[in-house]
DNA sequence: ATGGTAGGGTTCCTA
């Protein structure tokens, strides 16, 4: 009899655990412009878990109230005027780790939590500003860093979506202009490389997995009328281990398409 | 080769 009942009990267990998850990232390019944004798409998407990127808040004045009161948790790790990450769940998140370890960096860029068994890495890769400076170096070293560490992730959790704003068009048909983007920030062969090389840990595009042939662009300049002449790239990114299989994804452009949009759209990917 | 816009914080930095 206590067989037959732990047997049931597992199988209930596995039925709950194999529930569809709605998975999105968003660079919402501060959450405090952009809190009413964030709240209607709550509303209209029912994500289970919600990356965000450039929150651009301090802790104190993160509105974990607002996105409590819309059925949400909320982990935070912010800073004044730059960076800033969080992730939203229906469910608790345990495990936190804020930043990479053993990486001494100011730039609040790397959130991640285990919810619903399911490893979340949340980041906000540098963008690099320019092939060749400063900036492009300090995304190469944050982005070493970043590898090692995912690595290790990976060891420790099969179940596991490292996911946000990459800053990496991984392909020229991640861009709508591959000729006016050859070499440039975002587009170059040692971005690309890196990218590949995370790939290659043993993660899926879980996106162009879905659609090996759309444009699937997640970000427009907000000079030059980018959005409504479609030059759009996609860097905002969901990869997985395989044992999170895509069932369906997309990208909200609608979003990018409102009053004082933020320049990055929603994507999102349902995990059967 | 350059310029254009947005956010945040101030007379500029980052994207």
């Amino acid at each position: 009899m206590p067989q037959r009942i732990g047997f049931l009990l597992e199988c209930l267990w596995h039925a709950v655990h194999h529930q569809p998850m709605r998975i999105t990232t968003w660079n919402v390019n501060s959450l405090n412009v952009r809190l009413p944004h964030l709240l209607e798409y709550l509303t209209e998407f029912e994500p289970d878990i919600v990356a965000l990127q450039e929150t651009k808040l301090p802790d104190e004045k993160f509105p974990a109230p607002e996105i409590e009161a819309a059925g949400y948790r909320v982990i935070f790790s912010g800073q004044k005027t730059y960076n800033g990450v969080a992730i939203l769940s229906r469910q608790e998140a345990g495990e936190i780790v804020s930043g990479i370890p053993e990486f001494d960096d100011p730039q609040q860029r790397l959130l991640a939590a285990t919810i619903d068994g399911v490893r979340i890495v949340n980041v906000y890769i540098p963008n690099g500003q320019e092939v060749g400076s400063e900036k492009y170096a300090y995304k190469f070293a944050w982005l070493s860093a970043f590898r090692d560490f995912l690595k290790l992730e990976m060891e420790k959790h099969e179940r596991l979506v490292v996911l946000g704003d990459f800053n990496i068009a991984p392909a020229d048909s991640d861009v709508h202009d591959p000729k006016r983007w050859q070499g440039k920030i975002m587009c170059s062969d040692d971005e690309r490389e890196m990218f590949a090389e995370i790939i290659n840990l043993g993660l899926v595009d879980t996106v162009r997995e879905l659609y090996p042939d759309e444009p699937m662009f997640s970000w427009w300049d907000y000079r030059m009328n980018a959005f409504r002449r479609r030059w759009g790239i996609r860097i905002d990114h969901l990869l997985a281990t395989p044992l999170m299989q895509p069932a369906a994804a997309g990208v909200a452009t609608d979003y990018r398409a409102r009053e004082r949009p933020s320049d990055h759209a929603p994507v999102w990917v349902d995990f059967n």
